[in-house]
DNA sequence: TGCCAGGCCCTCTTTAGGGCCTT
């Protein structure tokens, strides 16, 4: 019932042999938050940004923010982020330019992108930053590529495929790496599964069936 | 110390209801 079910294959073939792979970078990023909802007042505790480019991790960015957002303590359980730590971390908009900078052009990749890429929204409005990033999700991928996963969360699926992992879970350094080694077979499953270039991705946008932000 | 919002996508029938996923 509900979001448990498989959407269905992929909706698109994926045979096109004009693809070739162009050696893009791509900037797989996750934010540690003090809840879900931005409207609500949310802000973000931590960045971390990978680039991913040739099949490997080149680059790593990692900050905790401070915003003066008290972080409630069930959120502070679940990720290990305090109120100390985040007073003594640079103010998020310093934080948000030197992750703009880190990014660059590259497009950008999350796991359940749709609200990564709300806080990076908000966060680059509030630092007087534009909002430029086109993500990808590689929830929604996984959801048409696995379908025989028991569930779609990140940890859950980087233990259903065996990924590697570096570090706790629901710091943004170690789920952001965990991202970029799914984002990385899931590219590479795409290549092996229809016999062409390791899309880039735009492809893999098209893949997950919703329009790039 | 707040259990919140937003979006996707499935099911059962309809543009509604509800689970999943993020913190």
């Amino acid at each position: 019932m509900g979001g448990r079910g498989a959407p269905g294959p992929l909706p698109m073939s994926f045979t096109d042999p004009s693809d070739s792979f162009r050696g893009d970078t791509v900037a797989v990023l996750d934010f540690e938050t003090t809840g879900v909802s931005v409207s609500a007042g949310d802000r973000a505790t931590e960045l971390a940004i990978v680039l991913v480019r040739a099949g490997r991790i080149v680059d790593r960015f990692q900050s905790l923010m401070h915003t003066g957002v008290p972080i409630p303590w069930h959120i502070q359980r679940l990720t290990g982020i305090t109120d100390e730590m985040t007073a003594s971390a640079p103010p998020a908009a310093q934080v948000m330019r030197d992750a703009a900078a880190f990014v660059g052009d590259a497009p950008m990749v999350a796991h359940n992108a749709g609200f990564d890429r709300r806080f990076w929204g908000h966060e680059c409005g509030l630092a007087g930053l534009p909002d430029q990033g086109r993500f990808a999700c590689t929830l929604l991928l996984s959801r048409r590529l696995y379908l025989d996963a028991p569930s779609h969360k990140l940890g859950s699926l980087a233990e259903h495929l065996g990924l590697p992992r570096s570090g706790p879970a629901h710091r943004a350094l170690a789920d952001t790496e965990m991202a970029a080694h799914l984002w990385l077979r899931m590219v590479a499953d795409l290549q092996e599964r229809h016999g062409c270039a390791a899309p880039d991705h735009d492809r893999m946008v098209q893949l997950q069936g919703t329009p790039a932000g």
